[in-house]
DNA sequence: CAGGATCCCGCTAGATACTG
DNA sequence: CAGTATCTAGCGGGATCCTG
């Protein structure tokens, strides 16, 4: 049937193209910490001082304690981005059988040094992000009327 | 009634968490560039040659251009994707009232920083990706069994 | 050629309830 | 305490049709 070749045509293209941007390291990359709580949970386990009492090690979390200082996360959310960063070896969960059983997550190498880049991130967006919000209120005012 | 009030309290605490978070540059950022067609219409402007012919100033592409090296965007999206792009001064959108109208995109100061910055991520995914691939099919295979 | 308007679908985040 | 399982609503995104 010649009546749809055009649209497989057009379906394999794209198809050919999503691969390419599959196989993009960068957009990989991107796909990663572009999510929320994956920022999140690096900037709780990379920061410094999560909580006050333990000066020694203290980007080592509970799963409440991350729960906590992540305020908004649903534990399925909480869970999910922990499991994925574990599953990519930016962290590490350890778990210990106590009564009510406990587990810990900490940041490997690799996570410190996601972390770091996303520092540059935020020194960036810090930098530039107020321009861009400038732009955009201008942006809104000129062309937005009618 | 008291009895909700709990449900409440969490659902505040959650907007003031939100509310921060909208706050923070580092998630604007993120949530500006981890756009799947930003990404790529930065990079295609950012990018030397994307057409063999024009080695003077390739940087300024028109729609069409954009859509066709772009292969799988909806014109729906690339439009979307530029307008907001425009809108946060990061290219510059030129209309030519030729007899079919021509309109040619490039990338501002603005815009080609961040694609400086994007080129950083691209290098840190390339030198780390391939470790969370490892990690990630160690990781199948290990715990994913049963 | 460049883009607006519209319909529609899939995915995913979130809430809820249950378990070891 | 630290999850798992299920259901649902919301919305991002694609396909299609139409205009200047």
């Amino acid at each position: 049937m010649p009546t749809m070749t055009a649209a497989q045509k057009r379906a394999q293209a794209k198809a050919e193209y999503d691969a390419f941007l599959a196989n993009c390291p960068s957009r990989q990359l991107l796909d990663r910490i572009s999510d929320k709580w994956v920022a999140l949970v690096l900037a709780a386990l990379g920061s410094d001082c999560p909580h006050p009492d333990g000066a020694g090690e203290p980007r080592s979390m509970r799963y409440s304690e991350l729960s906590r200082q992540l305020a908004g996360v649903s534990q399925k959310m909480l869970t999910q981005t922990l499991r994925s960063l574990e599953r990519d070896g930016l962290l590490t969960r350890t778990v210990t059988p106590t009564v009510p059983v406990t587990v810990t997550y900490e940041l490997t190498n690799l996570g410190l040094s996601l972390h770091g880049l996303m520092r540059g991130l935020k020194v960036w967006a810090e930098t530039n992000m107020d321009d861009i919000l400038t732009n955009r209120e201008k942006y809104d005012t000129t062309g937005g009327a009618t």
